[in-house]
DNA sequence: TATTGCTCCGAGATATGT
DNA sequence: ACATATCTCGGAGCAATA
């Protein structure tokens, strides 16, 4: 789907926005809002004034059906209480409402995932949709929702070791620390400029040298492994482990690697070895 | 087996540097 | 003005869990 049709929460809050302003013992530090209630309870009764309707103002330019005419993951509707940009606003304080994951959780439970459940109809489809009663959005999967409600919450869970910036995901956070480490897994062919993103190489090829990469999906999501510590790049995620055990012993990888996937790469190491004759046997 | 969470990714927007 | 860097957030695959 084009992200044009997406709401787009431009955020800064200026506030907390800035993690270096926050001492690092603050910043994952939970916070929860005295007024966290007040502010459900008024998105609440706000939803439902306004969106009883579904869409008050009726003219909105925001999509709710795709064009093909099936239903969306994600339908968008008009958030009823936003900043300029789109962003959420707390009714409060202006700034969007900051709740520590795990109450994130407890929100869902207890606020959301209930109430949000709801039997939308629409002429083209008829079928539950989660809906985020902050912004309205409404999604088919409830773990959709579940992730969506963490764009809410300004305590982020992954923060980055050399600047403290926090992060809703994982994969975000290690790419934002390639701008710290200088990793560039994305290497030009043509001039060998190097890029932490693929859509910044892709840019780069199109622009500069007027070359369009012509992946299809697959090969798009074809992943690239690569190594944290030093930027090796290897084609397979075993090839990968067996860099990082032999090269980076004690990185956070090797404990992150599941156990399954261990005793697999283990079993075949054990048995590369056994087939390879050992150095002592030649002689 | 269905659901959920984690992770990787791309698309697009914005920020920054030259 | 343009190129590049960085960020946000939804889509999707897969593994873990109920």
């Amino acid at each position: 789907m084009p992200r044009a049709f997406l709401v787009k929460r431009r955020s800064p809050p200026p506030a907390i926005r800035n993690w270096d302003e926050l001492p690092d013992e603050e910043r994952a530090d939970t916070y929860i809002p005295d007024t966290i209630d007040c502010i459900l309870k008024y998105v609440t009764e706000d939803s439902c004034s306004n969106s009883s309707t579904g869409d008050p103002a009726g003219d909105s330019p925001e999509r709710s059906i795709s064009d093909s005419g099936s239903c969306n993951d994600l339908i968008t509707t008009p958030p009823h209480n936003t900043d300029q940009t789109g962003g959420v606003t707390s009714p409060l304080s202006g700034d969007t409402p900051k709740i520590e994951d795990k109450e994130t959780e407890n929100l869902d439970e207890k606020h959301l995932s209930p109430r949000s459940k709801i039997k939308f109809t629409t002429g083209l489809c008829n079928e539950e949709l989660y809906s985020c009663e902050i912004c309205a959005k409404r999604f088919r999967l409830q773990r959709m929702l579940n992730r969506h409600l963490k764009c809410h919450n300004q305590v982020k869970r992954h923060l980055c070791t050399f600047c403290g910036k926090g992060f809703n995901d994982t994969f975000d956070l290690k790419r934002h620390v390639r701008t710290h480490t200088g990793i560039r897994p994305y290497k030009c062919d043509i001039c060998n400029k190097a890029f932490t993103q693929r859509c910044s190489l892709e840019s780069h090829l199109k622009k500069i040298h007027g070359v369009q990469q012509g992946y299809a999906y697959k090969q798009r999501r074809d992943k690239l492994f690569v190594c944290e510590d030093c930027g090796y790049t290897g084609p397979s995620q075993e090839d990968l482990y067996l860099h990082v055990s032999d090269s980076h012993p004690g990185s956070a990888f090797l404990k992150k690697t599941t156990k399954k996937l261990a005793a697999i790469l283990q079993n075949k190491i054990t048995s590369v070895l056994q087939m390879s004759p050992r150095p002592d046997e030649d002689q």
